[in-house]
DNA sequence: TGTACATCAGTGAACGCGCGTTCACTGATGTAC
DNA sequence: TGTACATCAGTGAACGCGCGTTCACTGATGTAC
């Protein structure tokens, strides 16, 4: 952007963002490298300077998106730290918030098919989000009376389940019947109760 | 299969079969036209006999899927009828019993993108299996005492989240971390602590 | 029962297309002296 | 400050490929008489 003409000057930025702008257009399975590379204003062979090809775009796209996730996440748990229920709500709500504001990441993170392990920094940012989760669901297990308390990888997977499936059937083009929640409503009332399933809020609120 | 030589006899449901097939394995994007016509022993133009094309045959597969969808989970409710919770319990054992024994089926309903508002039978195939839970989760709602009771399409929106979650994030290769439990333990937990945070189960049990 | 003929489910060749990837190249940029 | 040269990010042409779709066709099946 800063450098005109023969030399790009921030290519590699420019096709991921090209590359996440189709796959939020097109769906993760409409973006080619062809295409990203002339909305980049530049020729597909220019692409191999800068990666090692089509998939090693898309898996870069999602790191970068795992990235800022897990800083939203973790931002959020910090900003109800120290209270176990501020801290877990906030996260949950971040989760949300981050599908809203960055769907074309999202997308490039959960549905375009590559895998988190396909290279160390990739795993390495998945990780780093899962633990702020992780962290914040083991807090809250805390005030669980002990032996009613699922195991922390239960409990936290439950949330992830209930997240991920409202993003997936609730928060898309919904088809033709009009749905009268929104996602966050529907996503915050869902763990409502269920965390009063765990005693973790009063049967009244 | 019953006549050899020229005429296929069941092409249209080789095809159909063929189709599903290659969309478990290859993922549903993977699918071609012409690999499923190959896999059936017929030439690609042989397709347009029985189908508009290529996106026409994944919705007939996935309009087969919501049939069979529909009528398992029907079969499920019935089972428990009239305990209105025996009803659902089955009725969600249902869904991922569904998903175990016809993979490939969930792939073409919930991942091939194809809408299901496309044709009028797939629109109401769907329809059938989605009033199937709202049933179950009606009839269950009746026991919440009244003014705690949440409406029942939200209450069905979180089961059928829940239930996608865990299907999406825990069914398929779990990506190297080994996970201790089960899809149908995860589910059936998650559920439960949910349906006690509604107070339709005791805290006991 | 046998023949003529309509129907229709398949063939096989061809098409245009866009894809990902390779290659030798070129021209701009940055550095040494 | 000016020149020579190495570096390197881009070009553009070419490739082989498999795709979905079309078309005129052919040969098997089923029906009328």
């Amino acid at each position: 952007m800063s450098k005109r003409g023969y030399h790009h000057g921030n290519l590699k930025q420019a096709l991921i963002d090209a590359a996440l702008t189709l796959i939020e257009t097109k769906g993760p399975t409409g973006f080619t490298l062809s295409e990203a590379s002339k909305t980049a204003g530049v020729t597909p062979a220019a692409v191999y300077r800068h990666f090692d090809g089509r998939e090693d775009l898309i898996a870069e796209a999602a790191r970068q998106g795992y990235g800022m996730f897990a800083d939203l996440m973790e931002f959020a748990y910090q900003s109800g730290h120290p209270s176990a229920m501020a801290a877990f709500t906030a996260t949950g709500r971040a989760y949300l918030a981050f599908l809203q504001k960055y769907p074309e990441h999202y997308i490039a993170m959960f549905e375009s098919s590559i895998s988190v392990n396909r290279t160390l920094g990739l795993a390495a940012a998945s990780k780093r989000a899962n633990d702020v989760l992780g962290k914040a669901v083991a807090n809250l297990s805390e005030h669980i009376h002990v032996e009613k308390r699922p195991p922390t990888s239960l409990f936290s997977a439950h949330i992830w389940a209930m997240s991920h499936g409202v993003v997936e059937l609730f928060t898309r083009n919904l088809p033709g019947r009009a749905f009268p929640f929104s996602p966050e409503d529907l996503l915050e009332t869902g763990i409502r109760i269920y965390l009063r399933g765990l005693g973790l809020i009063d049967a009244d609120d």
